[in-house]
RNA sequence: GGCCCCAUCGACUAGUGGUUAGGUCAUCACCCUUUCAAGGUGGUAGCACGGGUUCGAAUCCCGUUGGGGUCACCA
C-alpha cells in the first residue's frame, strides 16, 4: 500500500550560495539511503519544474498579486542603511527591525506613492516586502508540538523579492508547497520562529495552510545543532567510514522517534521503519548524535547479514587491494566465493565495518608483513622456533587439514612434552597471521590452508628468531 | 536581549496519577575462552528545582533554573 509520495524539490533561490552537483550528491547520497523519492529534478513529476531557479515567473506572479492586495510593497532601502537603522535601534536597546520607511502611505506608511513611482522609473534597484499586519495573533496546531502561537508585532516585514529578482526561501516555498499540493511540511525544528511569516503568506493568498511537523534537532554532543567544526555531519562522511544504509537509516530513525507501548526492539529494517514510524511518537526534545550506538547497530547488521551479500560487496575492495600489492596464495583461490565465505563467517563477529573484512583480515589474503612486538615479546620464547619446527613438519605429513584434525594434532603433539596446548597456539597464531588476536586458530589454519601455513610458519621462524 | 521550543541514568529513550522508574548503547564486575571478538549473568547510574492540584505525582497547572533554536536581500 502506498501511503505517500515523497517530493524532492531543489531551493536554489540563493546565487552566491551555488554548489556544483550538489543537487545530484543529494539525491544520489538518499538513493544510497534507500529512500528513493517518487518526483524530483531527475525522476520527473507532473508538478515540474522541481528547481526554484527555473520557476521565477510564477514567483513574480504571485508577488504581483500581493503588491496589488496591499499585503506586500516595494522596499528601496539599501543593505548599508538598513545596517545603520539596525544599530540605532540597538544602541536604543530596541529589537532591530525594519523601519518600514518605504512603507506607502496608503497602507498606513509615511511614503508618498509618487515617491515609490519615481523610484521604479528610475530603475533603482528594490526588493519586495511582505506587510505583516501589527497586532494579530497568529496560531496553528503543531504535529509534533501542539498548538503553537505568535504575536505577529514580533516579526519583521520579511523580504519575499529580492533585488535580483529571486525570491527568498520564505516566499517559494510556499508558493510551491501550495502548487506542488503538499500535504505534509515535516522539517527541522530550527523552522519553527518563521511559522508567522508563512502563515500569513497562505492567508494573504487565501489557500489552505498544509499540516505542519517541525522536528526535533539532532545535536552535538555539548547539544548545540549538529554542524560542522563539530565532527562529521554529512551522511557522506559516515558513508567513507564504512557504514551501511541499514544501520544509518536506523539509527536516525532512533533519533527522536520510538515505537512506545513497551516495545523494546532496537534493530529496525527500513520496511519496519515505514510501516511502524508515526509522527506522533516522535519526541520533542533534540536527540544527541551518539556514534557509539551507531557503531553497535553497524555491527549486529554485519552479524547477521548474508554472507553472499557481504562477498560480493568485499570483493571489489579485495581485487583493488590485490592489484596494488604482492600476494603468496593463487590468486583464483583467495578470491573465490568460497573462500570468502569462510573468511567472513570467522571474521564477522570481529569487523565493525564490511571493509575491515579485507583490511582487519588481511592476513587471510597477504604473507604478514611484520609481527605485533607486544605478542611477540610475550608467547615467543626460545624453544618456540624448535617446537614449531617440529609441529611442521607434522603438519606436513598429516592429510587432513581440517580444524578438528589440526586441533588433535597440536594436543598430541604437546600433551607428551608435558605442555599447554597455549604455549604453541600463540605462536602459531602470530607466525601465520603477524597479530595476537583473531578468530579460532585452527578453524583460521584450515582456511589459510596447509601449504599456507607451512610456509608462514617457516618464514616466521626465519624473520622473528630467537629475538624474544 | 525579544520571540519560540525543550527538560527521566553519561547518550538514545519507555512511562501519560498509584511501577522496586523499564529497555538499548557506553561503562564496571564475573562467567565462557588459545587470543580478540561475540555471547551470558550481574552492577553503577536518572525523574533539574520550587510551589500548587490530589488520598497519591516523573506524569496535571504555575513559576524558577537550565539548555537549544531563531531574530539576513541564507536556506
Amino acid at each position: 500500500m502506498r501511503y505517500s509520495d515523497f517530493v524532492i524539490r531543489i531551493e536554489d533561490t540563493d546565487q552566491s550560495r551555488k554548489v556544483e552537483d550538489a543537487e545530484k550528491n543529494l539525491i544520489s547520497t538518499l538513493e544510497w539511503a534507500g529512500i528513493i523519492p517518487d518526483e524530483s529534478p531527475l525522476h520527473g513529476g507532473n508538478y515540474g519544474p522541481y528547481v526554484q531557479s527555473q520557476r521565477l515567473s510564477i514567483y513574480r506572479d504571485y508577488c504581483t498579486q500581493l503588491l496589488e492586495d496591499k499585503n506586500a510593497y516595494y522596499c528601496f532601502s539599501t543593505s548599508e542603511e538598513l545596517e545603520e537603522n539596525r544599530q540605532l535601534q540597538l544602541k536604543q536597546g530596541l529589537q532591530p527591525k525594519y523601519n518600514r520607511t518605504w512603507l506607502p502611505e496608503e497602507m498606513g506608511g509615511n511614503m508618498p506613492e509618487s515617491e515609490i513611482r519615481k523610484k521604479l522609473d528610475e530603475g533603482v534597484p528594490y526588493v519586495v516586502r511582505m506587510k505583516v499586519p501589527d497586532y494579530v495573533s497568529v496560531w496553528f496546531e503543531d504535529l509534533i508540538r501542539g498548538p503553537v502561537e505568535f504575536d505577529s508585532s514580533t516579526i519583521d516585514d520579511q523580504v519575499l523579492m529580492k533585488s535580483d529578482g529571486f525570491p527568498t526561501y520564505h516566499f517559494a516555498s510556499v508558493i510551491d508547497d501550495h502548487l506542488m499540493e503538499f500535504t505534509h511540511i515535516i522539517r527541522g525544528e530550527e523552522w519553527l520562529p518563521s511559522m508567522p511569516k508563512h502563515l500569513l503568506l497562505y492567508e494573504f493568498f487565501g489557500w489552505e495552510a498544509p499540516k505542519f511537523a517541525h522536528l526535533p534537532l539532532l545535536l552535538n554532543a555539548d547539544r548545540s545543532k549538529l554542524s560542522k567544526r563539530q565532527g562529521d555531519v554529512a551522511v557522506e562522511d559516515y558513508i567513507r567510514k564504512g557504514f551501511s544504509p541499514d544501520a544509518i537509516v536506523n539509527f536516525v530513525a532512533l533519533l527522536g522517534w520510538n515505537e512506545g507501548e513497551g516495545s523494546e526492539q532496537e534493530v529496525f529494517s527500513m520496511d519496519e521503519l515505514i510501516q511502524k514510524f508515526s509522527l506522533e511518537r516522535v519526541g520533542r526534545a533534540g536527540a544527541v548524535f551518539n556514534v557509539e550506538k551507531l557503531n553497535w547497530l553497524e555491527k549486529q547488521y554485519i552479524k547477521t547479514r548474508p554472507v553472499e551479500r557481504i562477498v560480493s560487496a568485499i570483493k571489489p575492495l579485495l581485487l583493488k587491494e590485490l592489484q596494488e600489492k604482492p600476494f603468496e596464495m593463487p590468486e583464483e583461490r583467495i578470491t573465490s566465493d568460497a573462500y570468502l565465505e569462510q573468511v567472513v563467517d570467522l571474521m564477522r563477529e570481529r569487523v565493525n565495518y564490511e571493509h575491515e573484512f579485507v583490511t582487519y583480515s588481511n592476513y587471510f589474503f597477504f604473507e604478514p608483513e611484520s609481527y605485533d612486538a607486544e605478542a611477540v615479546e610475550k608467547r615467543w620464547t626460545s624453544e618456540i622456533p624448535g617446537l614449531l619446527r617440529e609441529f611442521a613438519s607434522v603438519l606436513e605429513s598429516s592429510e587432513d587439514f581440517g580444524a578438528e584434525a589440526i586441533e588433535a594434532a597440536l594436543k598430541a603433539f604437546v600433551a607428551p612434552k608435558g605442555l599447554k596446548p597455549a604455549v604453541l597456539i600463540h605462536p602459531l597464531r602470530i607466525a601465520t597471521s603477524g597479530v595476537g588476536f583473531g578468530p579460532s586458530l585452527y578453524h583460521m589454519l584450515e582456511v589459510l590452508g596447509k601449504e599456507t601455513v607451512i610456509r608462514r610458519v617457516q618464514r616466521g621462524i626465519e624473520r622473528i628468531g630467537q629475538s624474544a
